[in-house]
DNA sequence: CTAGGACTTGGAGTGGACTCCAATGCAAAC
DNA sequence: GTTTGCATTGGAGTCCACTCCAAGTCCTAG
């Protein structure tokens, strides 16, 4: 049905399906360093693993709420620098997700907001 | 201690600082027909009334939910052209609300994401 | 009266994040 | 073995929403 690995790995076009990004986008995140160590076949190929596409849930998660490809790419050097990051780690995705926190607040407030314009203009009907 | 109007209504700056826009940005939404009727001084000058304070807090709601430039256009158009509009003003604004919620609801499934993240390498330590 | 800041214009420039292009090579299906 | 379509590259282009610029005018405080 899907196509099967052709040596080992997935092509572009595959781990784009798979993971929610485009080839194009794939190719400018290896380019700009957050992603790293794609197989390449004979010809030149790439052939993405299992592991890249977890991490690129995570990539897709930080970008999807918000993160920055320059502060993703910071989050990307820490884990290739090792264990030794891990606290540097924590306080990044920490700091993150307090500002998706207050993102999800403001949308709240201001979702109520357009309720209430809905409710002002139903009452003229 | 703040500036009083000088004829009538706000200078561009005093707007500018009250609605949480940019002189630019305003002057931009008027060019783009997000701001209608502003009254001008014997020179020129831009004088903002509080009905345009209160459009421009609409505005803002929408924008800083996401709603693109052309839809908020749209909307515009569809308050000059009169009551009749109020019905798609309606349909409009649900639309845009529940692409919100949606926003909202992604935004939380992903925040949960980055705290189980946390949490990982919080267990590794 | 003068200094210094606020305001005017049309148009050009910016930033971020892709997205597309042309020319070329590779691969799976029939 | 040829077609169909997926993949390669570097670099240019696009999109959105501003944001900045230069050269000039205006306004108010002292």
């Amino acid at each position: 049905m899907t196509s099967t690995p052709m040596q080992t790995g997935y092509t572009i076009g595959e781990c784009a399906r798979r993971s929610g990004f485009s080839m194009d986008t794939l190719r400018y995140y290896e380019r700009v360093g957050l992603i790293d160590d794609v197989d390449r076949t004979a010809t030149g190929q790439r052939r993405f693993s299992d592991a890249h596409l977890e991490w690129l849930g995570t990539l897709k998660c930080l970008r999807d709420t918000g993160m920055p490809v320059e502060q993703m790419c910071r989050f990307a050097r820490l884990v290739r620098d090792g264990d030794a990051t891990v606290p540097e780690r924590i306080e990044l995705l920490q700091v993150h997700r307090e500002a998706v926190n207050e993102r999800i607040a403001d949308l709240d407030a201001k979702r109520d907001y357009i309720s209430g314009k809905i409710a002002y203009y139903q009452g003229l009907q």
